[in-house]
DNA sequence: GCCGTTTTCGGCCCGACTGTTTTCAGTCG
């Protein structure tokens, strides 16, 4: 018997699989196709699954029908699929490995694999390197001196990186790029591309877009870039180069004339552009990066996105929401909602604070003025503290309680002072803790030291895999206390490390919506929890969301803008966000009692 | 195998780059 536990990215290989068998055995191009594209939808999907498996949303994936729903049916429940199996016995097994050889597709795979007798996955790559170095692969049709070559130096590059990084590191790989290709006379302007655009959690390649009157000047002194280890591939309009620190980068050219279509084709999401183009196509169109040409074969060229989206009657479309679900729908309805903007952000109420006491977990960093100076370059109006709660072992109640008064203390006697010294435009303060929601749904701490706070956030940090139904009580348990108004870190992930916890987040949303309990959009940029995929959902249950940094320095604190992009991902407009709304209006809110 | 505001049948995104050819196939995004 299998494992019946899938991740999307096994489930999204076997498809792969399966496509790359149909296009080599069965002759059957377009099935091959349909796999291929469930398999992007399903590797590029945030929720699990698994979980819409569960659920019985798995028909809500797009390009999963009813046969792939009937197959991952199976898969779920037996561990393995019998006509996945039967087909990949058509083929030799060697050919799976080497379908990850960038540069190697099924058809070359295919070819390699029956021709060398390559039936065992294990030992293929293998085997490969070594017919490459007896120089055995010469004599076969369709390859001459170049190609061996190729797959070789695949190789050898492929071992450095597989993970997807943080959007936070490939914002920082790409601006100083950016800055380089913005400082050039010959380039008018560069800009990110494909999902740093899109501002998704995690990024593969960075993709960059060169606006120029001159490409061969501007190709020229892109390539020259000190940072560019490699050349992978270049040509007049594009190019594929690999950093010194093995990060890929891909740039684009295109003149001001064409810039719209550039930013629109390149940005994608793959799904958004193969929806778009099915919608010319309805309408007798056909695009591409350089323009739209009409039934008549005539071209037009955009110079910015908003008049592309709208040749072909839609809204202009941000590019958070550009992921091929229903965007291009709503668009076609003028239903676009006004998404929440950084500037609209008032204040930040997850901050950890550098008071020492024995935290149940790690400490604030940064000086309070030096917290309250940066919440006056963000313009906040206001400023929460919510340190961890104190332990729990090794402290009487008292202890605690002592601990908590002198907190506060240090807080109001550094802020007044602040206050004195500086006068104007100083955010007000708000005294909160994160505390511990302990595995039976209690929360770790007393609720008359809880009752003391001007608010308590709420999170998970230990017992991370409890089956579903004791997670899902766990967290209405912890919610139902009245100064308990922020979930925390939602689903505890820590992007490529830690996966979310389980549990029935529509039960969860609708509980908050109902209680006034709020959902935090953690703008931690390795943690961005609640997922966007996440919010989108909870916002249909009319649920509220606050976006903090989680900071425990200074310099964290501008990592909100990592949230309000996640929101936006999610479709939230500024009233979905309660820290877009006024003081009054906040505490209005964490003062709310009602749980039913 | 998927999908539907001309369709439940009959279509299925488009172009750049590379390497091998000499007009094209394979791969990629």
């Amino acid at each position: 018997m299998g494992k019946k536990s899938f991740t999307n990215q096994e489930i999204a290989k076997l498809l792969k699989q399966m496509a790359a068998v149909f296009e080599v055995k069965n002759n059957n191009f377009f099935r091959a196709r349909a796999y291929t594209n469930a398999s992007i939808a399903i590797a590029n999907l945030t929720t699990s699954v698994q979980i819409l498996w569960q659920e019985g949303k798995l028909n809500e994936i797009p390009g999963v029908g009813k046969n792939l729903s009937q197959h991952l049916n199976e898969l779920f429940s037996t561990g393995k699929v019998k006509h996945f199996n039967r087909e990949f016995k058509k083929v030799p097994q060697g050919m799976f490995s080497l379908l990850k050889i960038r540069g190697i597709g099924p058809k070359t795979a295919y070819k390699l694999s029956v021709k060398f007798k390559l039936n065992d996955s294990a030992t293929a790559i293998k085997k490969l390197k070594k017919l490459i170095k007896e120089k055995k692969l010469k004599g076969i049709k369709g390859f001459g001196e170049k190609l061996p070559e190729k797959i070789k130096s695949s190789l050898n590059l492929q071992a450095v990186s597989s993970k997807r990084m943080l959007i936070s590191t490939a914002l920082s790989i790409a601006d100083d790029f950016l800055s380089y290709l913005n400082s050039q006379k010959s380039i008018l302007k560069a800009e990110p591309l494909g999902s740093l655009r899109r501002h998704s959690s995690t990024i593969g390649d960075i993709d960059i877009a060169i606006r120029t009157k001159n490409p061969k000047e501007a190709m020229n002194k892109a390539l020259k870039y000190e940072e560019i280890g490699k050349v992978i591939s270049s040509g007049e309009s594009v190019a594929r180069v690999k950093f010194k620190t093995g990060h890929e980068v891909y740039f684009k050219l295109s003149s001001p004339q064409e810039w719209g279509s550039l930013l629109q084709h390149y940005t994608g999401s793959k799904q958004h552009n193969i929806l778009l183009r099915t919608l010319a196509q309805s309408k007798g169109m056909s695009l591409s990066e350089h323009g739209i040409k009409n039934k008549r074969g005539k071209s037009k060229k955009f110079k910015n996105e908003k008049s592309f989206y709208a040749y072909l009657g839609l809204s202009f479309i941000p590019p958070e929401l550009r992921e091929g679900e229903d965007e291009i729908k709503s668009a076609q309805k003028n239903k676009i909602p006004k998404l929440v903007k950084l500037e609209e952000i008032k204040g930040d109420l997850h901050l950890h604070s550098d008071f020492k006491f024995p935290s149940s977990h790690d400490l604030g960093a940064s000086s309070l003025f030096e917290i309250f100076n940066k919440a006056r370059e963000l313009n906040y109006e206001y400023l929460g503290f919510a340190d961890h709660n104190p332990k729990q072992a090794g402290l009487t109640y008292k202890g605690r309680e002592s601990i908590l008064k002198r907190r506060r203390k240090y807080l109001v006697t550094q802020y007044q002072e602040y206050e004195k010294r500086v006068k104007t435009r100083v955010p007000k303060l708000l005294i909160g803790l994160e505390i511990d929601i302990r595995p039976n749904g209690d929360l770790a701490l007393e609720d008359k030291l809880i009752n003391a706070l001007d608010y308590a956030i709420v999170s998970i940090h230990s017992s991370f895999n409890q089956d579903r139904n004791k997670t899902t009580k766990r967290i209405l348990s912890a919610l139902k206390h009245p100064k308990a108004v922020i979930l925390g870190h939602p689903t505890g992930r820590m992007i490529n490390k830690r996966s979310s916890i389980q549990a029935n987040w529509g039960e969860i949303f609708t509980f908050c919506a109902k209680n006034n309990k709020i959902i935090e959009v953690n703008a931690d940029p390795s943690r961005l929890d609640l997922p966007s995929d996440l919010i989108k959902q909870a916002i249909k249950s009319n649920a509220k969301f606050i976006i903090n940094s989680d900071g425990h320095h200074s310099s964290q604190m501008k990592n909100i803008k990592f949230g309000v992009w996640t929101a936006k991902k999610g479709w939230s407009k500024s009233k979905d966000i309660l820290n877009t709304q006024s003081l009054a209006e906040l505490i209005n809110v964490l003062n709310s009692k009602a749980v039913n």
